[in-house]
DNA sequence: AAATGGTATGGTAACGGTACCATAGCACAG
DNA sequence: CTGTGCTATGGTACCGTTACCATACCATTT
């Protein structure tokens, strides 16, 4: 492996010309800098970020902490903070938390070690711990599709009380009084605002007979699997189901199918999240859907900028909104 | 940020008997690592892996370079790569290279800037360069999913061939006669294998009557679509159409939908590469499955031990079977 | 003519670890 | 009682860069 003594012999220069020349910084004649480069290509130098890193403390590197890069939603955040990182020249490494603290806090540990410039986190936990963690360390962090009370962060948040609110509002519209809304985990902000957004359009409503029951699971399939068996069971049977994010809403078809229950017929449906187009043959469920992509892109610039110039603004919460795309998964009452 | 020489001082021992106990490596005694412990707590130190790789040349880090996370296939390949990975303390850097042979130059010359200790690579060219480059710089490689004629190099893949064999065969046994191939581009080697795969088994039933049209196109959902309607303008018409890919298949499916063609009735349609039943409320295509997460797992498990041990075994090329799921896309003739 | 400042290059000392070598006590074998 | 080898600790140099400071030429300003 060939270093940059190696390449500044060859030139006829001191190293630290050869550093110049190649991170283009000060000043170099154009002699000097057609030697330098024949020199380095002769050599097939490879410079070590390892050592530049060392000494500037600066890896161009930023952490992805996410629970599933699985979820299509995650795939396509993952995908824009790539782009937006890879565009300013920094890499990113991918860590699956699974929603479990343990692996979080292994994850964030060794990102740290590594030195990353900066981290993107969608916190397994609600509490502020981890968060402050990393910023005791020095390291830049921001907050995705999250609220964390109690930490003093950069967030960028898709707006899931409007979103909720529109498709509650939407079924509310149609004539639906007794809706059922399959929620994640009761400590995850994005649950707890779907069910407040929901509550919200119901108390604007102002009709005694509409109730929307809340179930707590999983953001996962096969709890709104179970979720869904749960909501039909109900007496009097809800009219519309509300699955609070795009695996919840994926079981609940299942079930619904499984029920023998058809889709707007005899149940109506609306999601969270939708999923991308070159996933579905005909979109067929009406959803609020969130615009992943420019969530991690944002996310990622914001963490940028903080990187270049930490105190140059105040802390940011950026709201993205949702947009409700109305399809065939609901009828009027 | 505290240095290891702090926490040494702090313990009252020398630096490199701190680095010992941390490491747990070399002899030190129980003393001892108690008071570094207790002294490294109370610094908050974490150790610095920049330095650490420096002088070891060791990162504990891989690259992933595939053509684009979006697609259900590679993101469940990349999360056997990231369990496999993070299992032996290895993280991962996530690469996109959306099949642009520049796109993968760069993030590959990066990669071996921030010495990586190996790369799993999703070759955007059939040429055996990337692949040389890499080695020659000494970082171990894995190929998954694709042949590279000419490099010397572990590969991971799917059976293209016997996958695309099954589901000519099958097609071929429910009577049909003609068919068409939505293939992927011409010079990768899974489109070309599938290509083959579906021809051996037009060889086998040795009907002189039966053939297979080619159509070349992407691995994209436009693509499918675009091909689909060049397919159904063919005369006589196909009675069955191979879509290469999920995102061909999907692009197919719409276009057959927008042409009023139902399927299996008016045309049946077969795939290759399933989707995750997390993603589908109703699996409804045939399809030759290849194991995703089990290739990104396999590849690196490879990749880890050639790390470990590179002259331990021969360059393997580790080929796992598909998997003939018939669902109700296909109807006999 | 002296002062100023841009241009061009080099020397030295870190950055924070660990590889390698050295030292020394002690138990046990021969 | 010498030799051997295990246990326990330390010293020094080095990994490959770049931050910082220094030097020196030359053109322009005052």
């Amino acid at each position: 492996m060939t270093t940059i003594r190696e390449v500044a012999q060859r030139a006829n220069v001191a190293p630290i010309t050869v550093s110049r020349v190649l991170n283009n910084s000060g000043y170099f004649s154009q002699e000097i800098k057609d030697r330098v480069e024949a020199a380095a290509a002769e050599l097939h130098y490879v410079p070590n970020m390892l050592a530049r890193s060392l000494r500037s403390n600066r890896t161009q590197t930023l952490g992805l902490v996410l629970s599933d890069i699985t979820n299509p939603f995650w795939t396509t955040v993952a995908r824009g903070v790539e782009d937006a990182a890879s565009q300013q020249g920094f890499n990113v490494i991918l860590c699956n938390t699974d929603e479990k603290a343990a692996k979080q806090a292994e994850y964030l540990s060794v990102l740290l070690r590594k030195r990353v410039d900066g981290i993107l986190l969608v916190p397994a936990r609600s509490t502020p711990e981890a968060v402050q963690m990393i910023q005791k360390q020095g390291v830049q962090v921001v907050v995705m599709d999250r609220r964390v009370p109690g930490a003093t962060v950069d967030t960028v948040r898709g707006s899931s009380t409007q979103g909720a609110y529109e498709l509650v509002a939407y079924l509310l519209g149609l004539g639906h009084r007794r809706i059922a809304m399959l929620s994640g985990p009761e400590n995850v902000s994005t649950a707890q605002e779907r069910v407040q957004g929901g509550q919200q359009a119901f108390a604007m409503t102002n009709q005694p007979m509409a109730a929307m029951t809340v179930i707590y699971g999983e953001f996962t399939v096969d709890s709104g699997y179970a979720m869904t068996q749960q909501a039909v069971a109900l007496t009097p049977r809800p009219t519309a189901l509300f699955a609070a994010n795009n695996f919840i809403a994926i079981g609940a078809l299942k079930a619904l199918r499984a029920l023998g229950l058809r889709v707007p017929e005899d149940i109506s449906v609306v999601g969270f999240d939708d999923l991308p187009a070159s996933l579905v043959v005909e979109p067929f469920l009406t959803v609020a859907a969130q615009p992943a992509y420019a969530m991690g892109q944002r996310a990622t610039e914001l963490l940028l900028q903080r990187i270049s110039a930490p105190e140059a603004t105040p802390f940011q919460e950026v709201s993205l909104p949702t947009q409700l795309i109305i399809r065939q998964s609901c009828r009027a009452i």
